[in-house]
DNA sequence: GGATCCCTCGGGGATGCCCCCGAGGACGCC
DNA sequence: GGCGTCCTCGGGGGCATCCCCGAGGGATCC
């Protein structure tokens, strides 16, 4: 029998070369193009694996796995993204991804990463898999986040990204409703917790974590 | 006849995509996944179009359109890219593009696009149309850059670079073997032509414009 | 020789940014 | 009750940023 898959990605030219990849490997039984109907057809049809995209309006594929894994954990995603940033990674795979691969990838290869993950096992793309073992190495299970990002508090988080906005400290002040030299004291601890010296470098940081 | 249509783009699968959406249109006589094989195929294949995907490492879609047209600037490209920011559409358009649709496009249409192009005609994406004829209105032929960005001299726009990277002023003073006042009077300049108000302003201004 | 830019600098000042110091109140944990 | 963490806020100081003012030298154009 064959693998039964379900695609979602936004653009229907890359739907189009995924069907031509796999067609003769697989079937595919459904699509989808945004993140309401791709939960409602997938867990109404129960693909062997979905294939999704990570980069989707309205919530991103995150916002797809999280609503399907909500009813039913056991159906198996694998990540396409165009994308290999270790922030994007990682964030799949704590959602629950049981593999990543690139759009680089070919047709065969495709169809083998497929065919994997629906056997129950795990693919990486190459060039992701170390990466992807560093990460989880010595993690205590549970824990989640960036380490740097959780060694801040809750209102320190919420300073941060205001101040990677361009937010000036008072502008920071009126929105939070303290005063600046409050907002001063925040700064002063996230920059010590991320070892940064300016608040030139902490909105560079933010935007490299995507944090906007 | 069928158009002759080459294709550039570094994704396998979305390659398959557009073969698979135009396979019935028109006649893929070449492809290529990277800039420096891209030219030379096209210089020998002479394609009716070009499809070119914007976002091609080692250079990007431009350092393709670039290294054909230095030889003959008679073959026409349609961009292709996932990106609607007008940024990305300028360069192009500006670079010598005949047109700009996004991926989010289904196979009938850019078969049309395709053709459109090959006949000599221009193609923008609906939601990108409007913005191209205002970009291009009351321009007179020849004038190139941003207007904004025009109106900096040559040593406020280093000054801007700089600034816009992250540099203090005392570090584009040494940078430059000026003294800090120096600098204070360009960026000074340069806010007040562009109508800004702070380093950040700037900083956000120049990222937008992919000035870096 | 003027007129006009551009680049170069200075003084002085208002404000923003970043740090040091200390401190009080709220909350949860043992 | 004590202990720790978090959030709040102040004084004071050093440096950065951004503005005002003026000014000299060099290049270009008429």
């Amino acid at each position: 029998m064959r693998t039964r898959v379900f695609l979602v990605d936004d653009h229907e030219l890359i739907r189009a070369g995924i069907r031509a990849a796999l067609a003769d490997a697989v079937e595919i039984v459904g699509e989808a193009d945004e993140v309401d109907a791709a939960i409602a057809m997938i867990l109404e049809r129960r693909p062997d694996v979905v294939l999704l995209d990570v980069h989707l309006p309205g919530g991103g594929g995150r916002a797809v796995l999280a609503g399907v894994h909500a009813v039913d954990p056991a159906i198996p995603f694998l990540a396409l993204s165009v994308s290999d940033a270790p922030e994007d990674v990682i964030a799949l795979v704590r959602a629950g991804a049981r593999g990543y691969v690139t759009k680089t990838i070919g047709a065969a290869d495709l169809a083998d990463a497929v065919r994997t993950v629906a056997g129950g096992d795990v693919v990486f793309s190459p060039r992701l898999a170390g990466f992807v073992l560093d990460a989880f190495r010595n993690l205590p299970p549970g824990t989640s986040e960036d380490p740097e990002l959780e060694s801040l508090t809750p209102r320190e988080r919420q300073v941060l990204r205001l101040i990677a906005r361009g937010y000036s400290y008072r502008d920071v002040g009126t929105e939070l409703s303290v005063s600046v030299k409050t907002v001063e004291s925040h700064v002063s601890a996230v920059l010590r917790k991320l070892q940064l010296s300016s608040r030139h470098e902490l909105t560079h940081w933010a935007h490299e974590r995507r944090l906007l």
